[in-house]
DNA sequence: CTGTATCCTTAGGGATACTG
DNA sequence: CAGTATCCCTAAGGATACAG
């Protein structure tokens, strides 16, 4: 695995975003730890999307060296690993909303619950992370 | 090219965008058509980020399949075609600005000006686009 | 259970030439 | 200028086996 954060293509913000983020799979590990309280290899491993090993493995390290996730041993399981959002992976959280808001908007088959994003309506950002459990 | 709008893998919504901006160009068009007022395709062409030329084409149709881009003869040079957003694709917006926010928070060589950064901050969505302008 | 490693296939993408 | 087409290489990723 390689570590690409020295050559960036370009100092645009969006793009800043996109060298950690531009793939199909890594923002689904985020969502997994943001708001379904996953926190373990396998339980990332059994997402509906279906994440093989070898993926789930790289990206994890990737989010880690990026300083979004960082991995803990379970005190109660010494041999068993937990992953956790950094600040500045919470920080990620109203991107997170604006995505869900606009694909609720515009994607028949997502199916957020409507209370959802009534709440989202309602204060845009800055929501307390328990509501979001409900989100599929 | 190939259109996979049919075999999703979940109907989950942050995979709904991940379907078509999960990669390291389409967001990068998006975001010259919103902020940089650039509508051609020699002027996506020549981006800081060097997209090559089939990599365009390919992304600003499959932009054009989703619905996020509209495609139309210059009316002032016949010859000449032109790329517009649409509302779907203008909705994106605040992912955009919340994106840059993130940005500028936690990548020192992003430049993003403090102008706009205040003023994002003073009214987190719904912006005029002409304040975008102003963003490298 | 938490990963690594390997094998192999496909998709992404750079370079370049070419066409209307 | 606005793309298409082709060639070719590399990266992404699926499947599976294996190890601590």
């Amino acid at each position: 695995m390689k570590h690409n954060s020295e050559n960036y293509r370009s100092n645009c913000p969006i793009n800043f975003v996109l060298e950690t983020f531009g793939d199909k799979w890594t923002l689904l590990i985020v969502r997994d730890l943001m708001f379904k309280s996953k926190q373990s290899y396998g339980e990332f491993l059994h997402s509906n999307e279906k994440i093989s090993t070898n993926i789930l493995a790289d990206r994890l390290q990737k989010l880690e060296f990026a300083g979004v996730v960082i991995k803990e041993v379970d005190k109660k399981n010494k041999s068993k690993l937990l992953y956790f959002l950094t600040e500045k992976g919470k920080d990620l959280l109203p991107i997170m909303l604006e995505i869900t808001a606009w694909s609720s908007k515009y994607d028949n088959k997502s199916n957020t619950p409507n209370r959802f994003i009534q709440a989202l309506e309602e204060d845009k950002v800055g929501l307390s992370l328990n509501i979001l459990e409900q989100i599929p």
